[in-house]
DNA sequence: GCAACCAGTATACTTTTTGTAACCACTCTG
DNA sequence: CAGAGTGGTTACAAAAAGTATACTGGTTGC
């Protein structure tokens, strides 16, 4: 993480603790920073919501896109997934207790976009 | 932001407040979630590196990718560019104040990711 | 019967992003 | 002179992400 560059006997620069194999920011954003994914877990943080419910809200993003997130986030533990027996089947997607742990991040990120960010 | 389902006269599901455009979440992550844009401020975070340094210490990550991502990272106003007159000239890049402004975010990032992130 | 809603999946396609490798012009060292 | 260092750019290939459309199979309502 604290990569440094130092000068070896010969003069040659070197670094030192390179990242090499992404580094703790890096795969963090490999499963938070997916195009959608944190728009999706903050959809999710007072309530369960349906597919269909979440698709409508984030109207940007296609049901595929949904689909391929809401699993990955599942495989992540960060979501959970539960099929209700109503008249039509619903499903209800919702934060599991790991993900709720995300939303302290999310809100940091969210709260720099409104302050730093033109076009709020 | 905080979109909200609700059930119209004629008993369809509309949903109110939607995030059609991207809402802050995602304009934040359009700036900061590229891949490797993370690892890059925050080598930046204690002092100024030069280009090739970078590089090094960011291993996977290839010259075009560092340039590309150190362009937009100028043009948002978060990184600065500053030519050296070195022996072999040099460049310099630094954190601006609006930069140092995200590393509260990608601390919280890097913190989460360690702490409920498998791998660490 | 026809249509709409549910939660997706399948298919096909386009766009964007990412990565690899070589190269530029220049300076310094052995 | 050859090789390594400086900070990039260019051309190209590969992989990921996204879009659009249609379809399943069951239920409900008109």
């Amino acid at each position: 993480m604290d990569a440094k560059i130092e000068t070896d006997p010969d003069g040659r620069r070197i670094a030192l603790d390179a990242c090499a194999s992404p580094c703790a920011i890096e795969r963090g954003m490999r499963v938070l920073g997916g195009k959608w994914t944190g728009s999706i877990l903050w959809h999710l943080k007072d309530e369960p919501v349906r597919f269909n419910d979440l698709s409508r809200m984030i109207a940007g993003a296609s049901k595929k896109i949904l689909s391929e997130r809401l699993q990955s986030l599942q495989a992540a533990g960060l979501v959970s997934r539960r099929l209700r027996d109503t008249k039509p089947p619903s499903v209800e997607y919702a934060l599991t207790d790991q993900g709720r742990t995300a939303l302290g991040f999310l809100e940091a990120l969210k709260d720099w976009s409104e302050t730093h960010l033109p076009q709020g």
